[in-house]
This record gives C-alpha cells, sequence and structure tokens, in this order.
DNA sequence: TCAAGGCGCATTGTCGACAATCTTTGGATA
DNA sequence: TATCCAAAGATTGTCGACAATGCGCCTTGA
C-alpha cells in the first residue's frame, strides 16, 4: 500500500503547505467551529510549526473565504451563511451549466465510459443503501467532478474544484446533509450523462442547470421551514 | 499639512497587504516582465518591507494564479497563454450571462438609472474618439463591473472582480488592447441594458453570454492571424 | 573531449525575538 | 451605579538570522 506520512512529505515539501492543507481540512470537516476565533500561537502549535508558515498558510486561506482576517485583530474561522450558500449555487449553476457544455464536446470516449461507469455503480448502491445520505452526498460530489474535469478547461476547473467546492463541502459537513431526494438527482445525473454521450451541449447544460437549481430550491425550502 | 507615509499605513495597515496590492498592480500592468523570475531578497527591497510579510503578499498572489511558486525554487510572475485567456472567457460567458439575469431582477431603479447614465456618457465618447481604444477597453469595463454589482450576488461578485478580472486587464495589457469592435460591442451593451430596464433576465443572459461569446471569437480570430 | 560526480554559492524555508496594536480589566469620578 | 479613562496583558505584525534545499561550476576520470 502506501505511507501517508512519507507521501505528505514528497508531496507537499514545506510546512507552510503542509498547514495549509491540513487546516483548510480541518475547517471543511468543521473539527474547528465555524465563526470561533483561533488565535496564531495556538495553531501553529497545534500542526507543529512557527508562526512564520502559519500565516502563510492563512493568507491563501483568507483567499479561498475559509477564513476571515481583520488586522491587528485576529483571524476567525468562516461560518457559511444560509443566504451565502444560496449565492453560490447560483455560481454553480452557471459554471457548472458550462462544464456539462463543454463536456459534451469535449470529453473523451474513456471519460464517457468512466462517467456511465460511475452511474451504474451509483445505481446499485442505491438500491443497497438508499438512505445512507452521506455516500449519496459523496457520490453526488463525483458525478460533478468528472464532469467538471470533462470541461477541459484548466480555469474552469480550477475555480469550481479548487475554491468553491470547499466551501460547499464545509457546509455539508455542518448541516449533516439534507434528505437530498436521492433517486430524483439519480435520474437527473442519468439524463445528463446521457446528453453528454449524445453530444448534445444545449441539453446538458440546460439539464445540469435544472439539477442544480432545483438542490438549490430545495435547499431553500428546508431554510425556510427550519427558520 | 498630511504625511503620505502616516496615510499609506492608514489606509492599509500592514505591510503584507500593501505589497499584496502594489505588487498585484505591477504585475497586470505589466511592469514586471510576465514569465519573468524574480528573487524574495529583491522583491522586498523594491516595496521597502522584509521577507515575511512579502511571502504572505505572494501566497496571496500565488492563489489569485498572479504567480506560480515551485518549492525550493521560487516564483515566477504568471504569463497568461492565450489558451488560458480562451478559457476565461468560457467562465466570464457563464458567471457574467448569469449576473446579467440575476441582475435584470435585483437590480435597484437607482442602479438601472446609472447604468443607461453610463451608456449615454460611452456614446458621447464613442463620437470623440472612436479610435482610442484604451478609453474604450476601460469603459467596457465600467459597464460589466455595474451588470456583475447589480447582481446582488456577493459570491459572484467577488470571483469576477475579485479574481478574474485582474487576469484579463493583465492580458489586455500585455497586448495592448485590440480593436475591439467598438461601435458593434456599444450596441451590443445598450441592448442588454434595455433588457435589464425591461427586467427580462432570460432575455438579458443570453444578450451577455453572445456579447461575450463575441469578443472571444474575436480574440481567437486574432490569436490565429498572428501565429 | 565529454560526461559524471562533488563542492560551493545563491536562494528559499523556518524560526525565535522584538515592536506595534488591540482588548480588557480595574479604578476613579460624575 | 454607570461611564469614561488608563494601564496591563495578550495577540498580531515585522524583522533579522540561521538552516535546508537546489543549481551551477569545477574538477576528475575515462
Amino acid at each position: 500500500m502506501f505511507n501517508p506520512e512519507i507521501d505528505d512529505v514528497k508531496a507537499l515539501r514545506t510546512a507552510a503547505d503542509r498547514v495549509f492543507e491540513a487546516l483548510q481540512d480541518a475547517i471543511v470537516r468543521g473539527e474547528i467551529a465555524p465563526g470561533s476565533r483561533v488565535g496564531e500561537t495556538e495553531l501553529a502549535e497545534r500542526f507543529g510549526t512557527s508562526r512564520g508558515p502559519l500565516r502563510e498558510a492563512l493568507r491563501r486561506l483568507e483567499s479561498r473565504r475559509l477564513v476571515e482576517r481583520t488586522p491587528h485583530v485576529g483571524i476567525r474561522i468562516a461560518s457559511l451563511s444560509q443566504a451565502a450558500l444560496i449565492e453560490i449555487y447560483y455560481v454553480r449553476e452557471a459554471l457548472e451549466g458550462m462544464a456539462a457544455r463543454l463536456a459534451a464536446t469535449l470529453m473523451t470516449p474513456d471519460e464517457v465510459a468512466g462517467l456511465k461507469a460511475l452511474l451504474a455503480a451509483h445505481e446499485q448502491d442505491e438500491a443497497l443503501k438508499a438512505d445512507m445520505a452521506y455516500f449519496q452526498q459523496e457520490g453526488d460530489l463525483d458525478f460533478h467532478y468528472r464532469i467538471i474535469q470533462g470541461s477541459h478547461n484548466t480555469q474552469l476547473t480550477q475555480l469550481l474544484i479548487g475554491e468553491l467546492y470547499h466551501r460547499i463541502r464545509m457546509y455539508r459537513y455542518q448541516v449533516s446533509a439534507y434528505a437530498n431526494r436521492p433517486q430524483k438527482a439519480f435520474g437527473e445525473h442519468q439524463r445528463i450523462a446521457e446528453a453528454i454521450e449524445a453530444r448534445d451541449g444545449d441539453l446538458a447544460e440546460m439539464l445540469m442547470r435544472r439539477h442544480i437549481s432545483s438542490a438549490r430550491q430545495n435547499i431553500e425550502k428546508h431554510q425556510k421551514e427550519l427558520s
């Protein structure tokens, strides 16, 4: 198998990079309470480094809006408000719609085959553990990742996977996943995949936008019920 | 009187923030050659600070993809390839299309009036200095900025103005602006504004996407001619 | 003459200490 | 009793020095 520790050292040489990933992971997983203020010394100690590399990591996390910083005061872990989550879904709708459009044209046959295989696996899962929302969520992300990468647009991919998705995942950990209409979503996934296989960019974009728009409306409904 | 040094300190408290903005500006304006390697000590000296704050600024610029960093080797100023520019235009098309859609619904009457006033001013400019491409470009950005902010979507605005536009501007400085079909673009701007004023989100999005798509195709044509 | 290996230099990565700023706590006064 | 001011404590911002890594040059051997 593989040794994560050695692997880490080889993959991320500098302490600043290491603490960046570790801290990002801790924030996304909710191991640090959102909205809480944290001291630099405390964090540096926790991750076994000094404040120098830590501050570099914080600057990068600030760019990704995972921490909020106020000069001379300190940093606090970002908490994704309900309003911000809805806003992100509009951004997702636009970007992933475009990704689906591009994927319909640019995905290689191998990538299309992989997408179909993923859906087949999900179909099995769905029969077995229809109510295990967590795996549903992760499977959902896998599906979306593949289409985003299928756009063959590096800028688009970096923006979505490299920046937005961390915050979406953070929110999912916070509210431990809506009962996110799994069977309905699965059907939508399949029709999107079919449109891509048929190389129909217009349709793929439209279906993807509806898919994400539905998810957003679902979230909005839950938010209103809970308030 | 007033002391500019103190004033600087008041505007941007920390040296890291100051050097971040200054360096970003220098990169976007092309004052530092794209693709060139630069030493940390050299940069720190240039901006009158030490390497600590400079490295924090570099991390943020790395997040914005304005510099590329390789561990233990150094940083180089990003150079936007032609392929990357095209990719960014697809992202723009998706995001600004969504912005126009949202703006049609959410812009306040004041904002709509401001947008129309801006276009009226551009019409005057156009008559006076029809060939001054530079002002055309800046006017173009003003128009797009207003619609983006009119979306009232903070995430969308941050993504476009806070991240993407810096790189687009950088490219414009590099190639000192295409003769970017100014009169045609102006007409498109006006029709977009009309759609927003009519609160027609579908139309506003479609027109904005066509507008940006045309610009992209124009750039692609120029790229092919020059190669 | 060319290639391979090692040595030295330059640059980046990290750390601990010091300075600057904010927050809080305590007390004095209205 | 409430409010304002001041001083102390704690936290962030900055700096210079030291360690670690990579790169280039020189030497040495075939």
